[in-house]
DNA sequence: GGCTAGTTTAAAATCATTCTAAAGAGCCTT
DNA sequence: AAGGCTCTTTAGAATGATTTTAAACTAGCC
């Protein structure tokens, strides 16, 4: 039965299962522990939201879970370098994750450090450079700075 | 004589007088101090480069100089808020600053944290979403992150 | 069941950047 | 040129995100 409703899930539905999640680390090259099984949960569901370190602790804490702070910033490295998540600069402050690391981009509100996602045909860019000799590319960032009006 | 050289002096020229920076300065609405203008002659003299809070002070060390850290700190940021610098985000590590304010693009190899400028139209945006209501359109940047080849 | 390498942990360390309170310097007025 | 008022600079302390440490664990394998 259980059985049954998982393998009638779509790549649509939100994936829930341990199982499901220690897989996709596995083949991430990532050992299934616990905590990355427990984080991986959280953020790789399918829904796509930015996080950083700090809210990503609180959601931990909120699942009624704990996982060192070393270990979510490592984590989150690891994912990030894995492909898992995407990491997105629009400051120094702290480091921003994305969990969508399909092809898109960013409007970013300093004002209120606010980052909001960009539909992935919104920008289209007509010519690109060549990289420098001995160099390919490997991503174009596209960051729009947007600030209200009445300032 | 002095006087004639400075007079005969084109855009293009380097600048060099105390007096040009502290002009530049006062336009800007920033005190012409001592360690400002020191540090506009270092990086207002119309090279196009990239600068840290560190190679800075590296660089105002080697004229013979000395500016506390807090004033580097200050400084940068208070001629980045006037116009005088950009800021350039590609990582979290410490922050990048351009003597460049033109409007142009990045390259950015992580490998070796080299950034290279992109010349103002080898890059066309032949679409841009519409800012979110309330908002508009400050900056657009471009960085796209290269890799060498045999990686 | 037990090994072993890879992980997690709490706490200490790091490091860029900002803050602090006191001393110094533009610059306007006289 | 002196007075004075405000903005700056200074050295050093403080901050805060992130990394490192060394010891305690655990996932996966024999």
């Amino acid at each position: 039965m259980g059985k049954m409703i998982k393998e009638n899930m779509t790549q649509n539905d939100r994936m829930t299962s341990k199982a499901h999640f220690a897989e996709k680390l596995r083949l991430a090259g990532l050992r299934p522990t616990r905590q990355r099984v427990a984080i991986a949960a959280l953020l790789l569901d399918g829904r796509h939201r930015h996080v950083t370190a700090d809210s990503l602790t609180e959601e931990i804490t909120a699942a009624g879970l704990h996982v060192s702070g070393g270990t979510v910033y490592n984590t989150l490295n690891q994912f990030t370098d894995a492909g898992l998540l995407r990491r997105v600069m629009v400051h120094n402050d702290y480091s921003l994750f994305d969990t969508n690391t399909d092809h898109h981009h960013h409007f970013y509100e300093a004002e209120n450090d606010q980052l909001v996602d960009i539909p992935h045909d919104d920008v289209i860019l007509a010519q690109l450079p060549a990289a420098p000799d001995g160099h390919e590319i490997k991503a174009v960032d596209v960051v729009i700075h947007i600030q209200s009006k009445n300032s």
